[in-house]
DNA sequence: AGTTAACCGAGACGGTACGTCCTGTCTTATA
DNA sequence: TATAAGACAGGACGTACCGTCTCGGTTAACT
């Protein structure tokens, strides 16, 4: 029997690298349905304890997927127009969801989420926290300078603003597009814009 | 929901019935991971083809016994006073959307849609546009009454309501209680309330 | 109370006919594999219950089938040549038996006749014990006239010269070509043949 | 957290050992009806991959359960009576296919041979050519002894003999009985016996 | 000619088995 | 000791037939 030398077993963390990064080719090209462990160790050409011993769950390893794949700037930009700034930022995001590997990932985790409250804690800890954190920080910087209404606790409006854009994305057949984020912002600057600088009143709604 | 003529198969809707039963059932006690069409079958003593002949899919059986189980009043009240309209309805919803069978099978139904665009846009058309139609009829009513800006157009709105918390129920480890209520109706008031009825000084923000 | 009423319904006897021949139909076109009661029904454009009727198993309708397409002339002719009127109709019965639609149909009652000794012993009572008379009887006519020695009883002679072609047929991947059938016609002749007509010292064996 | 230890998984032989047991028990037990792989991997407590691993087909298993229990001697005695010595094993054989484990299991192969050319192929290189050999090896040895005429080739003859056996054993309600032997030896030796030795002119026929 | 009972197609129904896939645990052999 | 490979029990998937059972709608025979 020839013994064939068999490639050099790479370790570590090297292996959990290319195992995500497995999982996000497996997300772009087969998409949500082929991200099962089976198929990611196969494709990685790794025996599936390999996974196992890395992330106890799938929602885990699709979790860390997301998170090496999450490489849209999430600071909003401050050029001093809020209104623009957040607009940018909200087409950005968008654009980044909806195309894989992105896209097939984050609706993986959000399906293994329902049945996972723990994997839902982490998503909203890791990702969705996040998004809400960076908004928060940027409409308070606004409140500061002026631009919102200075008597407001803005914490529930950045859930809001995030929270209305997760759900069109997520369950609705509407894409998330411009003029939904403008209609969005209308209706936030409407309700939290200092009044001088606030109304527009032939572009509200949409 | 639109059903062909009049194929009077009495025979036939009885087992519906039973199976939509039986899936809520199954929901309420095993919860989102014994909703299998496998189990769901077992439990009604039924063969699996006799589910199969009635719902291609397990995502349209989950709408369907969704549907069965979704008994809350959908059509706000209208009292005259739209924030306590608006505000008694989110409560309802919420505590409906958190409890057994509804709760389950709902997580469970977006579950699915994640992985079927079909269902993703049927569960949209069956029950989150039902929401958001309901909401801005309500709002619209409002409009005309003068509790509202008459300058906006109210649709986005509409979908804002419902889906901030939507977002908060399936996305986020906080719950939809009355404190994230009366925040999104702050928001939504200070936006579009009319002037000398909305202002709130005292109490807008979270 | 099986009165058999008067003439045969010509409806019901016509619809037998037609189930038989899409039977053989079958058999032809895809084989063993598509003999199941489901598929000749759907193919006759027929009720199941319509077949059921008539046949309470499946193998009760392939035995009908198979005597339907039982065409082959069985009996032997009588030139007055035992061995040539034996290997002749030896022949035509083989290529009857490996041609559609009798092949694949043989096949199926046999592989039913494995699990049901009623099968079994019709397949036996209708085609083989048929196959082993009329052999029996062309054998019997040529000890009269001389041609096999007087002082034996053939009945068990024919059943072997049958199934020994039935095994090689059935059991064996080697055709029942001329060079079998001559090989036991040697043997059956060297068994039985008078002395004086039999001995072919150069062309026994294979 | 130590959980109960589970018992030692039995795996590769060990396991196909097992298998091929239960295949023969249920064999014994239900008979042929009751030989699925389900049922087997059931009965085995196993999952049933852990079947179609080691068998592509279930005549395949079947062929390999029927060989475990294949414990005949096949090889004759050789006690310088040619036709006591095959009387004793045709005995010997008949019985053996017959009683369970071995019968229902022996139908169930044909069965499934009807349909698969492929283990129609096996069964007989497996079986019926080992028996075809392991005759032709005794009667060459009695034609060498001078127990049979030296001038014909008897491997067509070797066939004969285990056909009509079998023939009669599989297709027909009559048992493979002390008489039927009988009777094919007779044919046999009328046909191949040395003169001298062989005429028995009393008994011949049945 | 009207009645009526058998027959019909269509296919629903509870089952069982098929063969494939994935899960999460466990074992083996290699390096 | 970590690994690649994959065996393993379990269970769901969606399909195919089985043989029984309605369901209305013909037919044909006998009033």
């Amino acid at each position: 029997m020839p013994n064939e030398p068999s490639p050099p077993r790479r370790r570590g963390a090297v292996r959990t690298e290319a195992l995500l990064q497995v999982t996000l080719d497996l997300a772009a090209e087969v998409g949500y349905a082929g991200l099962s462990i089976e198929a990611i160790a196969r494709r990685a050409e790794v025996g599936k304890h390999t996974v196992y011993r890395r992330w106890p769950t799938k929602a885990a390893l699709l979790l860390d997927a997301l998170q090496r794949a999450w490489a849209t700037d999430l600071d909003h930009r401050d050029t001093g127009d809020l209104r623009a700034d957040l607009r940018e930022q909200f087409l950005r995001s968008s654009s980044a969801l909806t195309e894989p590997p992105i896209g097939p990932v984050y609706r993986a985790v959000i399906a293994e989420a329902q049945s996972d409250p723990a994997a839902r804690a982490t998503l909203h800890e890791r990702f969705l926290r996040t998004v809400e954190t960076s908004t928060l920080e940027r409409v308070t910087r606004a409140q500061r300078a002026g631009e919102l209404r200075a008597d407001v606790d803005l914490t529930f409006a950045a859930e809001v603003l995030c929270g209305a854009l997760y759900y069109r994305h997520l369950l609705t057949p509407r894409p998330v597009d411009e003029a939904a984020i403008d209609g969005l912002l209308d209706m936030f600057m409407a309700a939290y814009g200092s009044r001088s600088r606030t109304r527009r009143p032939d572009a509200v709604g949409g």
